[in-house]
This record gives structure tokens, C-alpha cells and sequence, in this order.
DNA sequence: TATGAATGAGACTTCATTCAT
DNA sequence: GATGAATGAAGTCTCATTCAT
């Protein structure tokens, strides 16, 4: 039973009402839509509140501060992408190691596609916000753990450790390598994109073919 | 030997003078400070020039604004790196695949641990400052090009776009893994250094042993 | 028995119901302890509410505004005050001068004693609260009359304007003095309360002892 | 030497220059014409700024926040108030204990006069500013001393610790009183400065033909 | 009557950058 | 060129009070 999308860390009040419900989520849109445009540093509460049609006392009682609203935005991402990415890891047995591979990436591909502000709001959360410095541990740790989760019906035999070594891995270099394909001209892009799935599969693969690949 | 110090971009003027130099030195060595103890956003321009002991308004005779300290300082890390892995490609003939994957990664590891401020500074470049996002690009595309020039020789045979992809895989892979493996505990850290090791050993691999060329 | 603690100024209903009688004191006894610890202005209405488990609307049933439960939380400690210094005026026949001083005096700082946050509280009234400037004046008129009242037993024959201006002074003048003494080292504090004692009796002293009245 | 007006503790740069020595004046000026009439929690430091013609930012280059202004403000009434009451202390010598203490008082009350916003000001010091509660002290502490050096003109034969408790009864008794008066109607006020210098005087005296007159 | 979510004017303060000296 | 005092727009966040439920 996943979280409610309202149901969000470092809020200062769950909304409970339907109505906040949908005030806090209006609040994450226009907070979405600006801080893509202009910027973490560049968007002010006050145009949040403006966006989302909602005064900026009434910000204020759901979020203690500006960084609380790119954490909650960032929480309301990796939710997203969980979902889309729980298909993947549920009929992961029933897959070869190679279409597992692929499908883990074309899934992470299309999400950044469909949600183009990702990249420009989910970076700021480094470095910009240093109180929240957990906020990209927090967000892919659960993705690391549902990849952690789901190897062992594709790698079987293996420590608990290296399953997370691995889901670690792979989170944060397709992460990493599909992040920064959207900045490059389309054949580029294309490119990176199968490249991710080589290095995928030829890093996966070294778990079956041998069992301890000379890693030191 | 690359460029002179002092031949930095975003520069207002070329420091011609001794002193100038080393005050263009002890601003960025404050900056270095400041950004990673107090981020970005969170150090002021006044506070660089005063640990810097040098008044603020000659700061602003080298350097236009508060952004073109960050890139600067980005651009002096990036020399570093790059003169401490020229080693690996000039040797690289020399050794084998496993060894020049190695070495690449030990030295990368080793400029992170001698220069802890690194992490916090260079990300603080990604995001915070939209009008320098091209910061990454500019200083990963040094060690790039280095890199896919010196792949030939491991590597032989291929396209040069080829050898341009895979030196953005590897340069994003490694740079992003390391990094990443700082803020680890120990015993962690040391086994995302040899997952790295393994992840690039068998992508490179895949690139010779094999005729599969183009996983999508 | 003076009024019923219900029956204060400024308040908007008189509460009827025990329980909203009970509310008012909670209220208070909350209001009381933030002052002293937070100040008036660092007091929050919201925070008052919440410390006496009141709703906030129900707290702006009893009191129109913020200020009104200073003025309240003034009249309960005046209140008390009176109750405790009546003794003295009741017995003040009996008593010589120097007797009767000394019991003022004693009981006005077993009353500071008792009562730690009052000089917090009380201090605030004054200046802070613009639109309850009267607050002191209303405050102390009570114990002025009194005082007055009491005084032709100890000091008779002298005019009705006299005793005002001599309870006015006593009172001014013993309250500072005694809540000054709060605040000072446990030796001086003795030592000021012995000097208050010492200024009253021959302040006191002159209206008998000497035809002199009338310094200016 | 007295300190001169421009340096007063808890400012955030000494004002060197003679134009920043009539800024901070200004202010001072502005903030005590706006202190008396609307309060200090009613007045705002854009308002103290725009009165006094100086823009916000040098405001808060000379005093650290608002507090810092009604820190400065109090200690230059201080120093006028000191000043003006210096004449007596030099001259006490010469009179006698009655005319030490008219001079005293009609010192002080003509200050008061003079200062009609000092009330205002200074009370608002209380209370209201809890980081600055030390103000009271700060100021009245100058005066103490003062005073305490001169008594044993007219006092002869006492221990320090005596001067030190008669000084201390003395302003604090003599400003209460005629702080008092100023708000009570013309008559009352008359009368309640001559009952001032009453009990100044019979406190003085019980001093002198006394050498321990019961104060326990 | 009782509740507590909602409101929004406005307060304090910062800081990148300039330019008179 | 060198200096650093001066600037002021603009940002974040608070909180007394109301009123719909």
C-alpha cells in the first residue's frame, strides 16, 4: 500500500480535507512549472502561491519552508517513478537478463520524456537546498531498494550486499546517463540511450558468467 | 603545460601583475572554502573577498559576478584533474584493458579523496546557476575529449563517434559513481570502487570481445 | 469577597458556565507562563491557545484581542496583591509606623517571591501595549485607594489630597524598588529591601515629626 | 572624557566619517520622533529609515537590527541626562543636604521636560525588547555611579556598599516618581515632585543624624 | 455555540553590485 | 587603478483575527 501522494515527509500539516489535498497539489504543480523556468533560487513563495491560486499564508501551513516544497515535489517524482517502474521488477522473472535491462531503461527513458521539468527541479535539490542534502538519498533510495528487491529473480545466488552494490549501481548510472541524454541532439541521445543498455547488460551479465570478475 | 592559470574564462581582465594573480588565487581559494562549507547560495560575495583579504570591489575587477567565481573555480579543479589523468593516457598503450580501467579509476579516486571540497563546489554548478549551466559540459568535456583520444589505442578499430560515446558514458559513469561513493561508509565505499571497476572493465570489454555492437 | 474572578474588564461575555470559567483561568494561567518566558511580543495568541488546550476561536470569545488578556492577566495579579496587603490595613491601627511599614513592605515582596513571572508579565503592560497605557494606572489606582484609605489611622489630620499623594508615592515607590530588588544579587537584594524600608519609615516619619510639609 | 555621541555600544561600524556620524544621528532622530508616537513595536525600520532620508540598506549597516536603534537611542538620552546632571555633583560640595537634593530632582524633572519622548523610549526599552532587557541597567548604571561618587560629599563616614544602595534607591526612586508625574495633571504633578524631594531629603538625612535608623 | 483552517498585509533583513573618492 | 561605503529591490515568513461550517 503505497503512501497516499498527500501523505508527504516535512509538511507541516497533512491535509486531510480534500480540499487541501488539492491545494497542496496545486501548490506542487506551480511549483513544478517554476521552478523548471526559472529556477530553485529564482522562484519565490510568493509566485508559487500565486501560480497555484493560493494564498501565501495558507503555503505556509503545509510547508514550513521554500525547501520544503522542492523535497515534497521531489517525493511526489519518485513515487511516479516507482509505479512506472513496478511493472518492470514484477515480471522480472518471466524476462531475459537483456529485455530486464532494456525495459528498466526504456521505462526510466520515457519517464524523464513525459516529465520534462524532472531533470531541472530534481538537480537543484543538490547543493541549492543544503538542509536537504538527504533529499536525493531519499528519493533513490527507495528506488534502490525495489531494485534490490527484485535482482535476485534475475541474478540468483547472490549476497544480500551485492544485490544492493548492484541496485545501487544501476539506479544511479542509467539515472545519471539518461538524466544527461536530454540535454544532447536527438541522434546523440539515441546513442546514450543504448549505450546505458550495454553497459547495463555487460554489468549484469558479468554476474552470471562469472561469479567474482577480478573487481580489485 | 595547458593554458596559464591566470588564462581563465569569464574573466574580466587577464591579471598581468604578480599580485593580481594571487589574488585571483586567494579568491578562489576563499570560494572554494565558503562554497563548500556554506553552499553556494549561502556565501556572499563581500564574505569571499574578506577571507580572501582582498577588497570587494577589486573581486569585482576579475570577476564579473558571483557566477563567474564558480565557474572559474569549476575550471581550476577540472586542470587538476586533467593534468593528474594525462598519466593513464600517455601510458595507455602500455597496458592492458583491466589495468587501464584500473588506473583510470584509482586516479579519478584519488583526485575526489585529495580534494574533498570538489563534490560540494561542482555540484553547486548543476542547477544553482542557471545562466552557467553549461559548467558541467565545459569542464567534463575536457576530460572527454582526452579520453576518447586516448581510447584508440585501448580500443581499436572503432568509429570516432564511438570512441565520442563511450568517453561521455565513461567520464559521466565514473565521475558520478566516485562521487557518489564519498558521502558512503567505508566499507561501502570501497565496494562501489570495485563495482566501478567492474562496470567499466566489461563495458570496455564488451566493445572488443564481442560483435554486438549497439544494444537498442 | 471581592468581584468573582469572572468579572474582569475587557472581556467580551461574562462566562456563565463553569467551564468557560475554568477556560479564562487556563487561558490566563497559559498567557502568564509564555509572557514571562517568551515576552508579550514573542507571545503568539495561537501558542496561548494551544498551552491552555482552548480553541483559538474560543479564546477570541473571551477576550477581544491580545491585549485584553494582558489586562486581564494585570487585574488577576492586582487582585491578589490587595488580598494580601488588606491584612495590613485591617490591623494598621494597632501597629506603630515603623511596624506597619515594615508589614508592607513584607508583604509586598513575599508577593514578588511568590510570584516570579509578575514582573515579567506586569512590565510588559507598560509601553508595549500602546492602546493599555491605563493598564499601571488601573492596575495600581486599586492598591492607591486602599492604601489611602488606610492611611488616616497611621497619619491623621492631614488632608484628603494628602493621603492620595502619599499612598501614590508608596505605592510607586516601594513597587519599584521591591521588583527592582528581584533582579539583583541575593545581598543587595536584602540590603534593598532593608533601604525601602528605611526610605518609607521616614518618608512616613515626616508627616508626624515635622511641621515641614511641603518641600517644594 | 565622556565617550563621544557617535560611539555607542552594539552598532554594527563605528561611523568614522563626520557624514556617517550625522546619519547615525539621524536615525537616532527619526527613530525617537517615531519610537514616541507610535511605539516601538509599531514603528518599522523603513519608516525610521524614510524619516530619516537614509536608505534601509546604510540603516543596517550601522545597526545590526532594530533593537541595536532603541539600544543607541537609550544610551544617548543617558548621556545627555548625565551630562546635565554632572552640575550637581560638582557643586555638591557647596550645598547643603536640602538644596543637594532640590537640585537633584529639579535636574531630573526638567530633563524629563525637556525630553518629552523619553518616557516613551525608554519605557518601551522594557519588556518589549527582551534580548536588550539589559538596557534598564546599562543606562541607569552610568547615573548610579555618578551619583555614588558624589554622596560621600554629603554623606562623609559611610562604607562603599552604603553609597552604592543610596545611589542606587536614589535614581531609581527620583526617576520613577517624576517619569510618573508627567502623566498626571498639573496640580498632582507639582505636588508629587515636592513629595519627591520630601522623601529624598528625610531618606538623606536619616543618614546623617542617624547613623543606623532600623532598617530591619 | 464551538471550532480551527484560512487569510494577506506587511515586517525585517540581505546582498550583489556600483561608483565617488 | 584601488577601495569599500552605499544602495534599495525584493525575498521569506509571521500571526492576529475572522467566519464558514
Amino acid at each position: 500500500m503505497p503512501e497516499s501522494p498527500g501523505t508527504l515527509a516535512g509538511m507541516r500539516r497533512q491535509p486531510a480535507q480534500a480540499r487541501s489535498r488539492e491545494r497542496v497539489n496545486r501548490i506542487l504543480d506551480a511549483a513544478e512549472a517554476l521552478f523548471a523556468s526559472q529556477g530553485y533560487a529564482g522562484t519565490t513563495t510568493n509566485a508559487i502561491a500565486a501560480r497555484a491560486a493560493v494564498p501565501i499564508g495558507s503555503l505556509y501551513q503545509f510547508f514550513p519552508d521554500k525547501a520544503a516544497i522542492l523535497l515534497a515535489l521531489a517525493l511526489r517524482y519518485t513515487e511516479t517513478l516507482r509505479q512506472e517502474l513496478t511493472a518492470v521488477g514484477e515480471s522480472a522473472a518471466a524476462l531475459s537478463l537483456a529485455d530486464y535491462a532494456n525495459q528498466l531503461i526504456d521505462n526510466t527513458d520515457r519517464f524523464f520524456s513525459d516529465h520534462p521539468s524532472y531533470r531541472a527541479v530534481f538537480m537543484e535539490a543538490q547543493g541549492t537546498v543544503r538542509e536537504l542534502e538527504a533529499i536525493e538519498e531519499t528519493v533513490d533510495a527507495h528506488l534502490i531498494r525495489d531494485l534490490a528487491a527484485s535482482l535476485p529473480r534475475q541474478l540468483p545466488g547472490l549476497a544480500p550486499e551485492d544485490y544492493d552494490a548492484i541496485a545501487f549501481v544501476l539506479v544511479k548510472t542509467i539515472g545519471t546517463l539518461l538524466w544527461l541524454s536530454l540535454g544532447q541532439p536527438q541522434s546523440f541521445r539515441q546513442r546514450l540511450t543504448a549505450e546505458t543498455k550495454r553497459l547495463t547488460l555487460h554489468y549484469l551479465n558479468s554476474y552470471i558468467s562469472t561469479e567474482n570478475a577480478g573487481a580489485g
